[in-house]
DNA sequence: CATGAATGAGGTTTCATTCAT
DNA sequence: TATGAATGAAACCTCATTCAT
């Protein structure tokens, strides 16, 4: 019914490959300046100067270009934030390395994080399970968050005297909340906040026998 | 033209003030349960038996209804935080005493908080000097613990090696994230993250020859 | 949600009433007279001088005026056609009287007729048990003739070489037709028409003792 | 502009008047299915892999294509027909034979029937002097049965005492029903109801001397 | 000969808002 | 005070059509 869904057998082709992209980015810069409610499909084709009619044909609808939108955001935030994480060894370097490189990710991809704020807070995708899309999980950053604090917890690379499950709650609205506070306060200096949040939940997981 | 805005000379009657009253309560109500998109006046209307013109007559439109709603509840927030943190002495004791009181009362109030929350991400009411209704600052919050640190930081109540803007805004978004958590996970158990968070900036703050 | 529908407690109004069956009968001579598909709700709507949200209001949407439509006209035929029916007592005058009331029931309210043909064309609410509208038997007609020559078939009251099923089915397209006749050829006459049908039926269904 | 419409001076390719075929096949096929509204060109090329864009090059627009396949029925029917009906010599053999092809013609291409109900209840095509297809006369069926009929009864083949012209519409009503007819009722026996509808007209026209 | 890409019109639906009663 | 009635804008979606390749 429409091309490069995987829908059809045919693989997309370049040039519709290009198109979707630059729909998506379209679509996440339109929603990160006006917010979700104003972004209609109408607007966000004229960004890149398409017609509404061109998304309806590359999309199925609105709801899956805003599934894309996740998607891509999503993948582009792992792609940079794991390998920071994972190159580090011990528990604090890895925790601070999490947030260090999520608030690096926003900072040079605000628009990216606003839009998914804004598209996370309309309830859209909320399934019994969670927040999924497609079957992906979008909400599983504070999942594996707390399953990564357990486990270090559990080898000692933690202190065993806080709730994992609670941390990362914390954690993640430390994360979370950097885009909101973008909108509210476009001076807000994030690498300083950065520094400070590892610093605060540095000392609330610290062992307390390291340094 | 519409009444008790103060903006014809007569006092409101007391049935007005009793209507607007329970319109404002309607709407929050109705916004928490079925996210504000969805939140036509009609929907509100229903749910107090009224029909959507005479919101239109109380209220000058739905935006000043949604106005009334944060002005509503962050009222009764102070009203209810403000005493619990200022019976307090000590800063630690203080900050305690602000954080729990700010999640009992969301425990106490989910449907005001998830009301504000969604209110509030869809950007409504923002201007270029932060978040205002009707010149009130509403997200005065952050600004308010972001002084009130800092005092108690000079006055030696807390350790000085923080910065109280990035901590101010960390503390808030552990509260903050609280409804957006009840949403996405009805079983979560705010007592317990109550203790957890505390805990988490008790650390982060208290001055290290205290305990 | 939106009035006169039953599903709120309170009666509709006589204004409302009005509006609702001026709609309706704006509905059935559009469709009659632009066909179905050309039938939008605003063109429906300039018939009667009134916006196409006004159809939104007093009605669910398209389906459910739609679906007025093909109960009004239902309801109006059956008041006109039983009576006429069950006033004859012998098999071959009951089947005359359906016939003759059937079509100057139609001639009487051409595009009542010509609207549910167009509408039961488009395929619009068939089932699996048949057309049903809200639970009622719209395409009861040619089962209830059925059922009504095989009993009559039983008294004797008409020849018992035939199959029931199948001269139902033939009568009710004799009958059906004229709808579609008078959009071929306006000049069509019902009348003659109509005796000769009924002559036709009657000779296939007399006994052949009778005359 | 496109070729094969008599337009240009060059005669039609072989691959050509193929893909024309395949094309108009797939359009009859897809209107049985989904019922003309929903039988967008993109279905239709959908079912024989060609793009839509196909089918504006080789015909005009939807409207030449729809006319294509009405002709393309009438003629296959005519066809098959004819013979059929002209190799009997008495009138109530004619007729019964006219009665039976039809239907077997039907029952052999159900699908054939069902688009051309679907397209012509949609109206199309509809001018002043009945239903034209590019001059062709579509309606023509009654037409050429009423002048039959009325060329028998002067023969004295048939009994005197009916309108031909109203046989003629109740004789192709009870035939062109049964597309309609097997929509509703996927179970009809078009064999069985050949054979009654056969019977009910013998009975209504054959001359009282023969048998 | 054939396709993918793109547009724009038209339709339904939802809603905030206004107005007469 | 309060309501029902009515409007009109805006959104999404579908589709026939056109065009460059």
């Amino acid at each position: 019914m429409c091309p490069g869904t995987g829908a059809t057998g045919k693989p997309p082709t370049f040039t519709e490959v290009a198109r979707r992209a630059q729909i998506i980015e379209a679509a996440i810069e339109t929603i990160a300046e006006v917010g979700f409610a104003k972004a209609s499909l109408a607007r966000i084709g004229q960004r890149v100067g398409v017609s509404k009619g061109l998304i309806g044909y590359h999309f199925g609808g609105k709801d899956d270009l805003i599934k894309q939108v996740l998607i891509r955001v999503v993948e582009a935030g792992r792609a940079y934030i794991f390998p920071r994480v994972f190159a580090e060894s011990t528990g604090p370097a890895r925790l601070r390395a999490y947030i260090e490189s999520n608030l690096a990710f926003m900072s040079a991809h605000r628009s990216y994080m606003v839009a998914v704020v804004e598209i996370l807070r309309h309830g859209a995708f909320k399934t019994d399970s969670g927040l999924r899309v497609d079957g992906r999980d979008i909400d599983v950053a504070a999942r594996l968050l707390h399953e990564e604090l357990a486990r270090l917890q559990g080898q000692g690379e933690l202190r065993s005297d806080f709730d994992p499950g609670a941390m990362a709650v914390a954690i993640r609205a430390a994360i979370d909340v950097v885009p909101h506070r973008i909108i509210l306060d476009p001076q807000f200096d994030i690498e300083n906040y950065s520094r400070e949040v590892a610093l605060i939940f540095d000392r609330a997981t610290r062992p307390s026998d390291t340094n």
